[in-house]
DNA sequence: CTCTCATAAATGTACGTACTATTGCCTCAG
DNA sequence: CTGAGGCAATAGTACGTACATTTATGAGAG
């Protein structure tokens, strides 16, 4: 309901209020059955009809509701889809299609690495949190990942079985917002000898390496490195005049 | 100047008119030694301050100028990249590193092929334009790239010679547009021993393979299958709340 | 010359009104 | 039952006003 929902003596404005109510409401559900039309908000909530509009708008935009002249606006879709780069990508594939996702992790520890430190902005011999997993899928390994986080970071993780458990889950539980962006360099690399064993691959064998850096807040605080097999996965990318979506496929 | 500029006769909405004016004038320089405030824009195309600020949001929303309280809005970059997808970053960073891009043509002609026509919509024994290319970057193979098109968008290409010059160029020449969005799939695979003398690289090797499908319109009109030696490029993709970029590195 | 503070200017927020264009629904004639 | 037409509802466009908040500027004190 609206009751309280609004405060005018707060700082945030009026149509931020409404915006961030509307939005809880729409994940809560309450709008299934039809969302209500500019009349019944501005009623509901006591703002003029330019607050309800400047609150809509961003809800339309961000492509939640559909609307037009003549009919109220219709919920659409309910996926939104924040870019995690094409990493994340994989891992989501992955669980998308019901695949067993488990993970042997190789070490998990603290320890210094003088070019991942690098990375994240922080002195050479700085201690980081180091965490190496081969990550199956299917019971058949599928990439070879190591991540490296500041020590501050990554301290309360070092108890944690990541076999099973995915990294940013871990996070959340900390308390510890995921990347906001980032960048991901992505080539093409001969899978050596003794990954190949690792990854129950031939030799010789082709694989992708992707070295990612996120930020949050324009800060690295996340610094990886994964080689997947060539032979299962493809990195997807679709593009038009707005941008590009990128997706994932393992075999 | 805003000499009718808006005609309010028109069915476009005011501040449509006023925001086609002033993309046209930001793209010609006019707003060079700073962008006019919003109470300028309103006395000098005679509407409402609503009306300017409905058209400047867009403007803003387009990353085209920045605005804040108390102070004018700023003309921000111009540049207005149109994605493209990775292979045209890719032949356009080598480019504009003014490396000398050359090609070996291989084949150039008409010939069916069932698998690019069927991704091409178009019946299994259609005549297709092929053009099989080795390109090269600072005289050395950088890619193997393949690319068909439907018979009758390709026809007047030829008797074009290749090694020098890009097919958008040459489509341009010819009036045909681009396409305006696509799919890319990306693979890293081993380089196979034929690929490997005509790329120049040792035996085995690891290679991006780029499977692309261009559209124009929502109608393909462009299939390409390129190989890029794995030594020599990389993929980079930058995210961020809005959405991807992708650029690529060639050495 | 430099720092502080008041002032002006600019955009942001929020209210109001009116009219337009489009849609969906209901009524009524056939 | 069906189709046409009118009517009400709804979002879009466009105008007006006022005040808040932030920034840049300039005057004046030190």
């Amino acid at each position: 309901m609206s009751m309280g929902a609004l405060d005018r003596s707060r700082r945030e404005p009026l149509w931020a209020q409404l915006h961030a109510d509307l939005l809880r409401r729409l994940a809560a559900g309450d709008f299934a059955a039809g969302f209500p039309g500019e009349a019944q908000l501005r009623v509901e909530y006591e703002v003029s009809r330019h607050t309800v509009r400047e609150a809509m708008r961003r809800i339309r935009e961000a492509g939640l509701v559909e609307s037009g002249r003549g009919r109220q606006s219709q919920v659409l879709s309910q996926r939104i889809e924040q870019p995690l780069g094409s990493l994340y990508s994989l891992f989501r594939e992955i669980e998308s299609r019901g695949i067993v996702q488990k993970s042997v992790v190789l070490s998990c520890g603290l320890k210094s690495h003088p070019e991942a430190a690098a990375r994240l902005d922080l002195p050479p011999e700085s201690d980081l949190f180091v965490l190496e997993r081969i990550r199956l899928a299917g019971g058949e390994p599928l990439a070879h990942d190591c991540v490296w986080l500041p020590a501050q970071i990554g301290q309360p993780l070092l108890d944690t079985d990541f076999s099973r458990t995915a990294l940013y889950d871990e996070l959340a539980k900390h308390h510890i917002a995921v990347p906001d962006s980032g960048r991901e360099r992505i080539t093409a690399t001969l899978i050596s000898p003794e990954m190949a064993s690792r990854l129950n691959t031939p030799v010789p064998a082709a694989g992708l390496t992707i070295e990612r850096t996120g930020l949050r807040k324009g800060k690295p605080m996340e610094c990886r490195r994964t080689t997947v097999r060539g032979d299962r996965y493809a990195l997807l990318m679709a593009w038009n005049e707005r941008g590009y979506e990128v997706s994932g496929q393992t075999s």
